[in-house]
DNA sequence: CAGAATTGTATGCTTCACTAACGATTTCAC
DNA sequence: GTGAAATCGTTAGTGAAGCATACAATTCTG
């Protein structure tokens, strides 16, 4: 073993010189920085979110349904950018516990229309306290203008 | 049901004048961008990948591992945003195809060390080379500039 | 040296995302 | 109109991730 490598192995951020940083080459890569910062909010959201016990994706289905009431699945799904199965087991989830309802749709007898209960309206005025409170987590970091500006660049990723 | 109710089941974003876009007040929440902004990366990532059959968290690791070799697990974990558990799953996963090894540290004998194999190094070139185009990918729809400054941003919420 | 901390390991649970298939319904083409 | 194609919901199965917990081995601390 060279002394390099003792060096590396005992503390491997040390000794080295050329990558500056502890992520070495990875660094460089937008995606990882992506998928790093994604980690990072998806975990403070399941703390914030662990007395509501809902997922960020439960919430979203939820505030959705709520702006739009009788939505179909297949256009949750597609705004939310998720498959028809994974819709369907978000929808059943949220269903199961009473927080939103299927009625089959008049108008096209292939869709279900989606509404809120009133357990689910109550439920997501918590969430939505509780998202507010994860927002300001999250952008405290940031001023108007930089918030202004990353989900702008954000959304030219996932438009 | 009313007209609108009507119109809504119709077509929940027509006759909706209030939100300005489909998807109403969540459009406004910084990590709900995040969110969509990293699935579409994984889901392109992800075809990117079905030949070699890597995700990007094996992916992740194999480029770590080659940068800084003799690295312990908990080290790589650290760095990766995973606990030990996550953490294991990947490398043994690595490992059973044979593009990791572990080595008992002499250093410290409760870390394992590990090193790429030869198949291992061989694959990860393979694997730059398409990290490559789904960074191009990625970052065709920005400039140097906006780039410099998404990673900057992006690194302000994992750091 | 004894107890505390660290690291790896094993097990189990949950969520997420996808594919493939099937039935029901609607829409399109002729 | 009628038959074919497309759409939507549903079910089942697969695999990756992530986390908590518990336990063993090793190292560190006092």
């Amino acid at each position: 073993m060279t002394a390099q490598a003792a060096l590396i192995e005992d503390n491997p951020a040390a000794g080295v010189a050329a990558p500056a940083n502890e992520l070495g080459g990875l660094d460089a890569i937008l995606g990882f920085h992506i998928r790093l910062a994604h980690g990072a909010v998806y975990r403070h959201f399941a703390e914030a979110f662990a007395d509501l016990d809902l997922t960020q994706k439960q919430v979203s289905a939820l505030w959705l349904v709520s702006e739009f009431p009788g939505l179909s699945q297949i256009e949750l799904g597609g705004r939310l950018r998720m498959d028809r199965a994974t819709t369907m087991t978000t929808v059943n989830r949220l269903q199961a516990r009473a927080y939103l309802r299927r009625e089959r749709s008049a108008a096209d007898g292939r869709k279900q229309a989606l509404y809120l209960t009133a357990a689910g309206s109550a439920v997501l005025g918590e969430a939505k306290a509780c998202v507010a409170d994860h927002e300001s987590w999250l952008k405290a970091r940031f001023s108007a203008a930089e918030i202004e500006k990353l989900v702008e660049l954000l959304a030219r990723i996932h438009e």
